[in-house]
DNA sequence: GGCTGTGTTCAATAATAATTGAACCTTAAG
DNA sequence: CTTAAGGTTCAATTATTATTGAACACAGCC
């Protein structure tokens, strides 16, 4: 892919570049499609808020791309809508405090996980009164009870780390 | 793909299953390969060492993928060689303290891009005295001062949390 | 009404990441 | 020395995920 600005020619978009590819890494880190940087570091570097047209040509994305990839990074409560202009075009800026992106993160991909294995966990132990060998059940309990612990730990210290990481 | 065991006879199968299916969710959450985390539920949920072989058999995996596997869950520190039987075949443990595969994670995972994102920032600051227009310098300036206070924090962090988590 | 600009959706396609399998290395046994 | 079993590596293949683009809505304007 190519982007609409191979060659930046003032400082101001050789700036722009690197904090987009500041964000391109970031949200590969946690797992995220790198259009979401993409998109959240354009909208980050810009003093003014931008059309969804604007991301397409400065990013050399598809339209499709582009509106979904904003509608993620409302989701996560990283960009929003902002009036500006009395235009028919919806502006889009981002939200500058990271938390909001970390937090959505947290809330959206983590969360539901954490939950879903805790379930998980509850089905198991109610299965192991069904295993016979006194020792193997006490062994299997043992590791249970382990990742039970651990994933109590996870749901307690997510709100913690948000909290830390609030600017 | 398929496993060497779709229908589990005994209970205690079943609850490998059960938890081998909690370490598949698991890694995914941190974006390592699935196979990583069947590699490593097994031996979690295994009384004894196993070779690498029994870990082909159960899981249905080819000789790459279990040789490849193990070698990075050694390197996050998630599992050991151990001595067991005068063999000439390795047996393989997991380390029960989840701490040892997060904490392998953000050593190898994590640490690594926040070190490079935090380059990236110091080469931005120093680039930013060729803008001319002293309002976009400013904005361009509170914008990475931002990202780099985040990042700070963040490699604060870090060791705080796996402490915490650590059992 | 018909037309145009803006935005969404989703099946088809392209890009990326994980897995395989064959070639290779090493060691120990015969 | 030869053979075979255990293990590793990596190019080729397969599976997964992200991106596109064409069809579709929903305004507001003429």
């Amino acid at each position: 892919m190519m982007n609409a600005d191979d060659n930046p020619s003032t400082e101001a978009e050789m700036i722009d570049d690197r904090i987009l590819s500041f964000f391109q890494d970031g949200v590969r880190m946690i797992g995220l499609p790198k259009s979401l940087g993409e998109i959240y570091g354009v909208l980050y570097a810009s003093p003014k808020p931008m059309t969804m047209q604007d991301l397409i040509n400065r990013l050399g994305i598809s339209k499709g791309s582009a509106s979904q990839g904003l509608k993620m990074l409302r989701t996560l409560g990283a960009v929003r809508q902002v009036d500006y202009r009395d235009d028919r075009k919806t502006y889009f800026e981002a939200d500058v405090e990271l938390k909001k992106l970390v937090g959505g993160f947290i809330r959206e991909e983590i969360r539901p996980h954490l939950k879903s294995g805790q379930d998980k966990l509850a089905r198991l132990e109610r299965e192991l009164d069904k295993v016979d060998d006194p020792e193997l059940k006490a062994f299997y309990e043992e590791r249970i009870q382990r990742l039970g612990r651990w994933s109590g730990k996870a749901n307690l210290v997510l709100p913690l780390l948000q909290k830390f990481l609030g600017e």
